[in-house]
DNA sequence: TGCCAGGCTTCAC
DNA sequence: GTGAAGCATGGC
């Protein structure tokens, strides 16, 4: 166990952002994470602290990158005109948002899926296909899987794949796992290039995209200037901007910006004035 | 029950 | 280049 303090840091916020699929709120403080192929609970204790479930070393090796807690939400937040109503309350509302630097290959794979989907439906879907392919990985008495591996998943039928609630996503994530297991799509190396030709990459492969490339680019590359567009931003945009959001505004993290929004119109705008 | 979901591909035009 | 249809399935 370690405790650390952490500002602008809310798990709540973080789980339901809709960055990631595998976080479980096992109480109201507590969640479990699976991700780099284990397993982590990590509790609220308060005014800022929190416990984590592993060794000082694991800590600093997996979970202070995962949870990108060398960086200042702060200054971004900043950056938002007093001026921007919406975007003011979004920012007020989300404090305690980062961008997850989740695996690419889960990323790739786990935004395919999302396409037409609600969250809960997604969280379902990639659990479905951790339980049935991936490796057993923990140490509790209730089994968890990791995610599985592009050889685990090019190895599978369409049909294998559809048994896991893909619908017509079967096809594109099959076809997406054995461009990664053949070496064809080079996750590391596309690491090296720059936004505009890993989107064009990302759009090479069946059943990607702008608004998933762009997905896989934010959560999955860390780039945080990726904007995605979906219904929700889309429904913002149009309400609240008149139909023109100012991306430009917020250059280089436009990502960042764009997950306040994401957030805020899905679970915010009900509850505060 | 019907509508909608962190869209994309295909095919007219 | 633009627009519409079709796609599978689950959540609400």
């Amino acid at each position: 166990m370690i405790e650390v303090r952490l500002d602008n840091f809310d798990l709540l916020a973080i789980a339901e952002s809709g960055q990631c699929f595998r976080f479980e709120g096992l109480d109201e403080s507590t969640y479990e994470v699976i991700a780099q192929g284990t397993v982590l609970t990590v509790k609220a204790l308060g005014e800022g602290r929190f416990l984590f479930a592993c060794d000082e070393r694991e800590y600093e090796r997996v979970w202070r990158p995962y949870f990108d807690l060398d960086t200042d939400y702060s200054q971004y937040i900043r950056c938002v005109p007093a001026e921007d109503a919406f975007l003011s309350k979004a920012c007020a509302f989300g404090n305690g948002i980062r961008i997850l630097r989740q695996d690419p290959w889960e990323m790739l794979i786990t935004f395919i899926i999302s396409q037409q989907k609600n969250i809960p439906a997604i969280k379902k879907a990639v659990a479905v296909l951790s339980e049935r392919f991936g490796e057993s990985i923990g140490t509790g008495d209730v089994r968890r899987y990791a995610f599985p591996t592009p050889k685990a998943l090019a190895a599978r039928t369409e049909a294998d794949l559809r048994d896991c609630a893909l619908g017509y996503r079967a096809a594109y994530v099959l076809a997406a796992a054995k461009m990664v297991a053949s070496g064809e799509l080079d996750l590391a190396h596309m690491e090296s290039l720059d936004d505009e030709a890993l989107h064009n990459r990302l759009l090479t492969v069946p059943g990607i995209g702008p608004k998933v490339a762009n997905c896989v680019m934010l959560f999955g590359f860390h780039r945080i200037a990726a904007f995605p567009r979906d219904v929700w931003i889309n429904r913002i945009i149009e309400q609240e901007y008149q139909g023109c959001f100012a991306v430009e505004r917020y250059p280089g993290f436009a990502g960042v910006i764009q997950q306040y929004m994401f957030y805020y119109a899905r679970l915010g705008k009900d509850r505060t004035p």
